[in-house]
RNA sequence: GGCCAGGUGGCGGAGUGGCUACGCAGCGGACUGCAAAUCCGUGUACACCGGUUCGAAUCCGGUCCUGGCCUCCA
């Protein structure tokens, strides 16, 4: 394997070389838990995780951490909304964040380290950043000081000056400089708060990122991910803290950044009223078709998501289930071209292309696996409709997680489902299959009328019926 | 205003100097009682204007357009 990655720290494709040799660690930025995941947070789970099965065919040690941040303004500002303890909302919100990661088959990291449970490293290292002269203490609050880091804004390639003069964000009176950036803030009683050395208070939200990634991957690790509007101000002030704590050591080797997700060519945003859910899309679509529609673009490129795009996918699942046989077997060698599109700064587009050439049920089962797709049987993947997918995997229903209300997107949210009217799901396979047996019986009489108008109802029904050689077949209308 | 991406056939989407992917849709055919599925055939696209070159979608310059970031949005 030549693994080569686009590094977003130098702007080049390089050939991936871990830092310890055999092991890897890679870091992604996970979601901050108040509220259901996104298509935006679904683009780089699923990303990483084609990332992460690939590293893992190469080396033996790779260790892969997701954080989830379980302390954050938004979190506090959904409690008050919603008048519910903030405990519960994270708890529900990460049960549900795992759920819905799982439908797009997403591996579990092997570390899932949460804020709140690594506030004491945190405030470690803020007091090493006081202590060497790059950070202070004001009014409180404790802020890291931008100009003693001359090398501050290199990642994301920005200069101090041209920064301040763009600011259109009111700065803080006891910054020192406009740039300087929050560490840790007061609580108040009725907030989520810490005991410290500068009295009770909270993290900011930056130092969760570099306190977790130093608990669990060391001082320098390999790969750091996440969407590219993380690059400013997330990861540039993770940088800064890290290297500045470590004595000058880099933090990361390789940056990595995915591109955003629109939906049907807009922006998706909450002022825009279109934010996806995953939760919500997979009651129309499977998971693998929502993941085969996320990797179907080069994760540095934009990702226009489109109910259209979506249905291709199915159907291009459609046909390689027709192709793997029907049980779901461990797969074979993985095809070389399905190899060096991947190799090749996870070329997922490419990777898919290269599916498309195969015809060997474990050639295609091989590189399924590889890119976390046809995954189940043939059977389950024709017969099962969005929601019995869903629910198969072990997963509770949205109403079963409770307060569906709370996670009221908006209407034009629902108008972007409404039109996926599916009748799929309303028969039960005994009573399709004593229909085909009922077609059977009429189309050996030669009665095509009665077995024509019997696959005609069935088909109103979103059952589609398939005469083979080996008999009919049927599958859910997509 | 600053910085950064991107504009490829009806649609999606790779490709970054010559060999003009791939998929979907469409059209024609085969198969089928009819379908579906499958198979065969079929489409010479690269925003615009210059330049470099034997040769450019691919390199250089300019123009237009779209999107993102510019202090807590993946």
């Amino acid at each position: 394997m030549s693994l080569v990655l686009y590094n977003t720290a130098t702007r080049r494709k390089e050939p991936f070389v871990p830092f310890v040799p055999g092991r890897v660690g890679m870091y992604v930025c996970g979601p901050t838990v108040y509220d259901y995941a996104h298509l935006g947070n679904a683009r780089p789970v699923v990303v990483f995780d084609v990332l992460y099965r690939l590293l893992k065919r190469t080396y033996a040690n790779v260790t892969y951490v997701r954080n989830i941040t379980d302390v954050d303004d938004k979190i506090n500002a959904a409690a008050t909304a919603r008048g519910e303890p903030i405990a519960a909302i994270t708890a529900r919100t990460i049960a549900a964040f795992h759920e819905d990661m799982a439908a797009l088959n997403a591996l579990p990291p092997d570390v899932e380290p949460r804020a709140t449970q690594h506030i004491a490293e945190m405030i470690a290292m803020i007091e090493r950043l006081v202590a060497s002269g790059h950070a202070y203490v004001a009014e409180g609050h404790v802020l890291f000081h931008v100009p003693s880091l001359p090398t501050y804004g290199a990642l994301s390639g920005r200069d101090r000056r041209a920064m301040v003069a763009g600011a259109r964000v009111e700065v803080a009176p006891f910054k020192r400089d406009p740039a300087d950036f929050v560490l840790w803030k007061p609580s108040s009683l009725d907030l989520p708060g810490w005991e410290s050395p500068w009295g009770r208070g909270r993290p900011g939200w930056h130092i969760e990122c570099s306190a977790m990634s130093e608990a669990h991957l060391g001082i320098t690790f390999d790969i750091h991910g996440g969407g590219r509007d993380l690059i400013f101000p997330h990861h540039e002030n993770e940088v800064a803290q890290s290297t500045c704590v470590h004595g000058g050591a880099p933090l990361v080797r390789y940056w990595l950044h995915n591109g955003f997700v629109t939906v049907e060519g807009e922006k998706m945003a909450k002022s825009v009223g279109n934010i996806v859910t995953v939760r919500a899309l997979l009651g129309e679509f499977r998971g693998e078709a929502i993941r085969l529609a996320l990797l179907s673009t080069h994760y540095r490129q934009p990702l226009d998501f489109t109910r259209e795009g979506l249905r291709e996918a199915e159907r291009t699942l459609d046909r390689w289930y027709r192709l793997v046989g029907p049980r779901r077997a461990p797969g074979g060698r993985v095809a070389d071209g399905v190899l060096a599109a991947l190799d090749d700064d996870l070329n997922t587009p490419l990777a898919v292309a290269e599916l498309h050439k195969l015809e060997e049920p474990a050639a295609l089962r091989g590189a399924g696996d590889l890119l976390g797709l046809l995954q189940q049987d043939r059977d389950a993947w024709f017969h099962s409709t969005p929601r019995q997918s869903f629910s198969t995997t072990g997963i509770a229903s949205a109403e079963a997680v409770g307060h569906p209300g709370a996670y009221q997107t908006g209407a034009p949210d629902q108008d972007y489902f409404a039109e996926g009217t599916s009748m799929a799901g309303s028969l039960s396979e005994s009573v399709i299959n004593e229909r085909i047996q009922q077609r059977e019986t009429a189309r050996k009489a030669r009665d095509y009328t009665t077995s024509d108008s019997i696959r005609a109802q069935l088909l109103a029904r979103g059952i589609v019926l398939e005469d083979g050689p080996q008999g009919t077949t049927w599958r859910r209308a997509t």
